[in-house]
DNA sequence: TTTGATGCAAACTTTTTGCAGGAAC
DNA sequence: GTTCCTGCAAAAAGTTTGCATCAAA
């Protein structure tokens, strides 16, 4: 589990400088399991900091994507990221928006074989099955 | 394989018009295996029937979303449309933006224990997997 | 004190919408 | 002739950028 302390000191380290708006941002990323759009981490965050902007929001993403601590995902036409980092598939609900995290161990297994076939050199994975939720699917049927 | 003529006859007893824009644009994505954006479907369009403008490209690609004759994924921030409907997987090269599609059987397998997993009631799966293609990735090497 | 980060506003990109005119039926 | 479709232009939504000010180091 990664932690606020570690995370900023290799921030310090590298030359970054360590803002409020920086600790709030990350503050939310570690502690939620969601897959927030931008414009929701600037809600939330402001909440707490109600001085932090929408576009300091995205500058810190952009950091943090390039540093590798969140990926990113398109869903709906509206960019979510997402802390976890490692190789899972993203379900998402058509109804509520909610997206949920499945671990599954056989993807390794597929993107290798995938660049076996295709010749690709592979970076990262993106895997989503969409549908309905446990609470939303009832609705449906 | 789908025939043009198959789909515009489906489309007109369903009550829907045969404009020559709606016929270009479908002519385009079948004969096509790329997964154009709807920028790009208009560049193309535009050659033959230069009258044709991108809101109607728009119109035309709800319409065939709708009719699940085209399939939708999102990468890099810019939504790609794609002609094939079934279970597969995307490469994405993140050099030059083509986009090619892999079979991969064990999709529907993954797919089932991950509903049962998660009691999610799977819609549709968008499976991307992002790199470098064999013609680019020498140069990142 | 120096330099990088912030916040505002404006610009940009992609997609959607309203509406008047035109084409398919 | 009626109704749906088209194309334009404007609006909307999400994201990026320029710049003066501010604060971390």
């Amino acid at each position: 589990m990664l932690q606020l302390e570690d995370l900023v000191s290799s921030l310090r380290e590298e030359g970054f400088r360590i803002t409020p708006q920086r600790v709030a941002i990350l503050e939310y990323l570690l502690r939620t399991d969601d897959h927030p759009s931008a414009e929701y981490i600037h809600q939330v965050v402001k909440k707490q900091y109600p001085m932090v902007s929408l576009s300091t929001v995205y500058k810190t993403l952009d950091l943090l994507k390039e540093k590798k601590l969140v990926g990113q995902i398109e869903v709906g036409g509206e960019t979510r990221f997402d802390a976890d980092t490692g190789a899972h598939i993203n379900l998402v609900c058509m109804n509520c928006g909610k997206i949920d995290d499945l671990d599954e161990n056989s993807l390794g297994e597929i993107q290798s074989r995938a660049a076996k076939k295709s010749k690709y050199m592979i970076v990262k994975g993106n895997f989503e099955l969409i549908g309905y939720c446990n609470d939303c699917k009832s609705k449906f049927n």
